[in-house]
Order: structure tokens, then sequence, then C-alpha cells
DNA sequence: AATGAATGAGCGTTCATTCAT
DNA sequence: GATGAATGAACGCTCATTCAT
């Protein structure tokens, strides 16, 4: 009904250029919020003031609340789960880059706390607004894994008698879990520092021998 | 803020026997409610509808909202995940011990599926109102997987070169994120079954060998 | 979605009785505010000040602020309406009963200013909301007309080369214009007496002979 | 409350001529948009759309949003009005203009439904501020009429025994309740054919002989 | 103890108006 | 003159909480 940005405003507004990029500003800002009191209890005056505009400007790059959240994951995860791939592409065996894929993400979910946080309390929230944006995600992340893992098999240096439907989700579980604790621990340790015994972990099992 | 029941309103009402049911009539109402809606999306009215009590009556058991969280932690999740120990109790050495902590889990989780959403919801968004619920809850589940593991590593069934504290937590979250997946899945397969796959992952590891 | 009162909860209400009768309180309150403000101009706020309640005990007697205009025309202006037929069948002939009808007519609105002014603004703007139950009021007072039209042919008393279609609608259109004007002037005549000088005009006509 | 243009800002461009249609761009689309979703729901947004300008070009050429509606009456009303007069003066004798005024304004008003619709509005609502505006407008109307109806008692063709002030506004509320009921039809018939008809029942009235 | 009507603070959202460009 | 991004006051509505019955 609304005429409002079903293509996102921000391309209409950095051509203007210059310093503004509200679009960003205010992203980064409701993210933080976000983290700080969870989705439901921010409210659009805390995250206009966090972005240093009005209440009402939101809603030029916003189409209201959920959107906020919508856009987060179209534009931010998808950018950083992204990045992934960039890293295991540059390793030679699958092995490296199993630790490749898990050390990126390890940084990057370290580097941007806020987004670690949202993106935590999100994807476990049953989320009517952001379910497809969700799945989309997961399905990059799993792909991939499932990738390593296949290709690992032909090189003889992953098990053959892996159901890998089960295998990929449960090293991307692992890893949030990973996350998780980082986070509940309020962030104190280094996060990149878990990636080593973590894939230590998958590889060899607890078992002894 | 009030002064009103520190110590919950239940104790003194089941010393009274009969009507002392109320209390988990709303406890439970809640949780369907929450798991259905989400916790911030529920409101007093639908729980009271739900339980089929009026808005006020909610308030002669709980402080307010936030409460019927607390003291679903307390009461519902704390008492399911004792079970685990008994189960864990049962089996004579640690990988069989593990097997039945394991399937425990999920086996209640995936009988109480309303518990479960919001069990993972709430201890993913950084819920202040149940921090210490969820660090006394989680400690009785990591306390007794890390006993485990010791006690393995004493029998020589696992490796010694494990950083426990790791490993628990290892252990924890992947079999959080099999519940996780499964209710994303729509709780369409038997999650119980997940359970041997799983042991065996942690056991012996995706690596050849 | 919501259980709010698509049967209006004055009746619940006043079956606990007593001197509350809020739902009467709010709609007088609320045509009230509409005459002095009009309609859009007019803020729950105020008629909820004006009624003497909260502003969200208006939501427990209205879905929404629409529901009043609404409620307005079902119950107010449909009993007025129905008040007219009583007159109308106390007289013998038609020219009586044409004479009945106008002065009841203009009576009421004259006794209800603000009913009067909020009725001429609503039925003028095109409003969606209250389209139907114009539609039904209208009809009502057309039927009405129609019959002391049918009858008074019959009697002899009015030509029998009248459109009734036309005419129906120009008696109650040039009751309503005298309303009008009588608004316009601020009331400050004796609307009531127009009456026998506008049925003149409607017998008679203006031509000479 | 602004000191910016009380003497309206058109004078000033028609002079400069050329880009002095952007006034009267603004008004049509204004007048559009309020006949199709009502004075109060429609936004400058929309009307600058509608317009072909930009948002802040519309307060170039009128002082607020209320101004707009001012205008309206100002120009375009008001010279819609005296074109009645002139079709007035045609006629010779006092029926015929009165013929020919109510035709003309039937054609007028059916030529433009915009306006029609906007005019029943804005004149049935208590409208503070373009209340002077009407007054005017139907002054103009009913001081017309008068003349007509004290032509006709002079020529004999109307009855003496008429208070003229009455008469006078029956006749304006008689049309303007006929354009009513055309514009709640959705303007499906022909509403210039309601001219003769609607004129004899003025003169001859509806009684028998 | 139980009720549910009443409250009013608080929030999301709209939109007339301004003003730097 | 013309633009349209930005503003923020204002409003409709929700819902946790209270309290008279």
């Amino acid at each position: 009904m609304t005429s409002k940005n079903d293509v996102p405003r921000r391309f209409a507004i950095s051509t203007r250029g210059k310093t503004s990029d509200k679009y960003h500003r205010i992203l980064e800002a409701a993210v933080s919020v976000f983290a700080r009191q969870g989705v439901h209890q921010s409210t659009i005056s805390q995250i206009a003031k966090e972005a240093g505009v009005a209440d009402g400007t939101i809603y030029l790059y916003f189409k209201n609340k959920d959107d906020i959240l919508v856009q987060f994951f179209n534009y931010k995860t998808k950018q950083v789960f992204s990045l992934f791939r960039e890293d295991v592409d540059k390793a030679d065996n699958s092995i490296e880059k199993l630790h490749n894929l898990v050390r990126r993400h390890l940084e990057e979910f370290q580097r941007n706390k806020s987004m670690a946080v949202v993106y935590q309390a999100v994807t476990h929230e049953n989320s009517v607004v952001v379910k497809p944006q969700i799945r989309e995600v997961s399905k990059m992340y799993l792909d991939l894994v499932a990738e390593i893992i296949e290709k690992g098999q032909e090189e003889g240096s992953i098990r053959r008698d892996l159901y890998i439907g089960l295998v990929k989700r449960f090293i991307l579980g692992a890893v949030e879990s990973a996350i998780n604790n980082w986070l509940h621990s309020g962030g104190k340790y280094d996060l990149v520092s878990m990636s080593d015994p973590l894939i230590d972990l998958f590889i060899r099992g607890i078992g002894n021998k």
C-alpha cells in the first residue's frame, strides 16, 4: 500500500553521497541497542538517539521496527557469512578449510559482539519476521560445511560413514555454542583461541583411540 | 519493588493443599503460550485465559510477568534437569552414562516441546531477569558432564588430553543444537533417534582413524 | 483476531448495573467532543477526559476510535429515527403525518444539537466506516416518507404525478438543509418553528396558484 | 502565524506568467485527493505527488494545509458560483431564471465531481478555517435566489406570502441534497436531468391542486 | 482467595512543516 | 524558485498492574 522502501533507500542516498549514510548509522545503532537491551525491550527512540537522528528519520530508511531486524540479516549478517567462503577457498585440504571456516567465524563474531548477541537471540527465538533470512544464512553455512566434509571424504581425511545432514548441523551448533558460552561469560576471554581445541574435538572426538 | 512474595506463595498454598494446582496450571499455561507466541509477545491475559483464571489471579502466585519466567526455571527446568542424574547413575561406565544423559535429555525435551522452545529462546536472549537461574541450571548440567568425562578418563575410555571446561560445554552445546534443529524443523522427526549418532560423533570425531 | 467486543460490552456491564454505564458516558462524551472539534480533530484523550475515564477505558467499550462513530449511529441515531415513526402513526391523514414527521425530526435534532452536528458532518463526508449505518438510517427515513406520500396519493391530498424516489429524497434533503442552516446560524433561533413554513413549501410550492 | 503570503502568491506569479500554473496544479490535485480520501485523510505528500511537485513546493504557494482549503473556496468555488449569474441573466422571466440557475448548478457540479464531493463535505463539517469562505459563497447564491424570487413575485409568477429568508435556503438546500444523493449513488445517473422535476416540485409543491 | 474493570505510562508510527542545498 | 530529507510533536492503542468487590 505505502510506497515505502521495498528497495532499501540506502541506494538513493548513497548516490547523494557524502557523510550521511544514515541507513548504516541507524542499522549499527539498532544492533547495538538490540544487543544491550534485547530486541523487544529496545525502543525506536533509543535507537534514534543512539544513531543521532530523530525518531521519524528511522522510518525514512526502514518500513517499521521489524524491518530493521530484517535488514540486519539481509545486509549485515549475509555479508559476514559470505566472508567465510573466501577463507575456506584459501585452504588446500579440507581439514585446513574447516580450520579456516571456524577461525574466521569466531573472529568475525568476536569482532562484532553486538551482532553476535543479536544473532544468537534472534535465531533462537522463533521469530516469524526473520525466519526466511535465518534459513537463508543457515543454508549458506551448512552448504559450505557439507562441501568441506564431502571433499574431506574424497581426500580420505574424513570418515565416510557419516550422516552429513547431521554432521554439518553438529558443527554449526558446536561453533555457535562456543560463541554463546563466550557471550555468557561476558566476552572476557579470547574467543578465537577456542578455534583449535574445537576443531580437535570435531576431528578426533573425545574417545580414546 | 513491592514487598510481595519473595518466598513463592506456592509453599504456603501447597501446605493448604487442594487449590495449589493453580500455581502449576498458570505455569504450564504460561509455558504453552510463551512457546506459541514468544515470551515478549505473550500477554498476561492470554496466559490467564489459557490457565482458566482471571488476570488478577496470576498476581496472587507470581510477583509479575518476569517472575513467571523465573519460576519456570526454578521449578520446571530444574526438575527436569534433576532427572538426568538418575539416568546417569543407572549406568556403570562413563560412555554408557553419556549415552543415558543425552538420551534422557532428548527424551525430556521431545516430550515437553513447549518447555524446549521456551528454554532455547530464553537461554539465548541476554535476559537479565533469569540470568542466575540459567547459570544454575547450566552448572548442574555441566558438572554432571564433567564428572562423566573425568570418570571416563580414569577408566581409560576418554582421552586425557582434553580441556574439560571446553569439552563439557561442547557437549551441552551440541545436544542443544540438536534440539534446536529439531525445533526449527517443526519437531517432525524423532529427536531421540539422534542420540546414538550424536554420541558417536562425540566419541570418535569425524576424522578418519 | 482479538477477542474484543463484537457484541458491545455495554450489555455485560449493564447487568453489573449501578451507576457506571460507562458505555453511554463515553458515547455522549464522544459525540459532544466530535461536535465541538470535528470527528478527526478529536482525540481519544479528549473524549476520555470529557467522559471522566482513563484513555484505556475507552478500549474496553469500543474497538477503536472509528468504532465510536459506528456505535453512535447504531445506537443513538437509530434510536432517534425510530421515534419518528411513533409520531407519524399518531396522525390520521398523510398531511398531518408529514407535519408530525418533520416536527419531531426538528425537535429531536434541536434537543440534541451535538448529535445534529455530528450527523450532518458524517453523512456528508464520504466516510467508509459508517457508510452502512448511514444507508440504513437513511432508508428508514425515506421509506417512512414514501409510505406517507403513497397514502396521501390514495387519499387524494397529494399529487399522483410524482416520482416518489425523488420526492422522498427532496423532503429529507430539505429538512436536513433546514437543520444545517440552523446549525450554521449557531442554533440561535427556534428550529421547530420552521416546521410549518417548510411543510407549506412542500405542499403548495412557491408557484402562484 | 507566519508573516507569509496573506496576499496569495499567485498574483505575484501570474504577473510573472508561465510557471504560475503550479498554483492551479496543486489546487486541482488537492481537490482531487481530498475528494478521493477525505480532507483529513489526505496528506501533503499525496497532493504533492498528484501535482507532480515536491512536498516543500506546496508551501511556496500555500501557507499550510488548511490554506489549501481556503484557497479552494476563494478561487475555485467562487469562480464556479459566479457562472450561475450569467445563466440567470440570460433568462427573461424569473421561472426561467430559476430553471437556468438550477440547471447550471447541477451541470457544474456534475462536470466537476471532485469539487462537488469536497464542497459537500466541507460545508457540512463545522470547520472553523473555511467558515468565512462558506458564508460568502452561500451569500452569493442566496442573494441570487432571493432576487429571482422577488422578481417572480413582482411578475406574479411566485406567491407573495413567502418568507424569502426561508425559501431561498430551502431551494439551495434542495439542490444541494439532489447533488448529495447523486454523489451517494456514485454519480451513476445524469444529475442534470433532475433539474426539471426538481423545479416542478419547487413551483407546484406536492399538494394536489 | 478470586475476579476483571479500570488505569495510565509507554510505544510505534504518521505527517505537517522546515530549511540546507 | 524548487527540492525532499529531516524533524519531533502528537496520536491511537496496548497491556502489565492494581484494587474494590
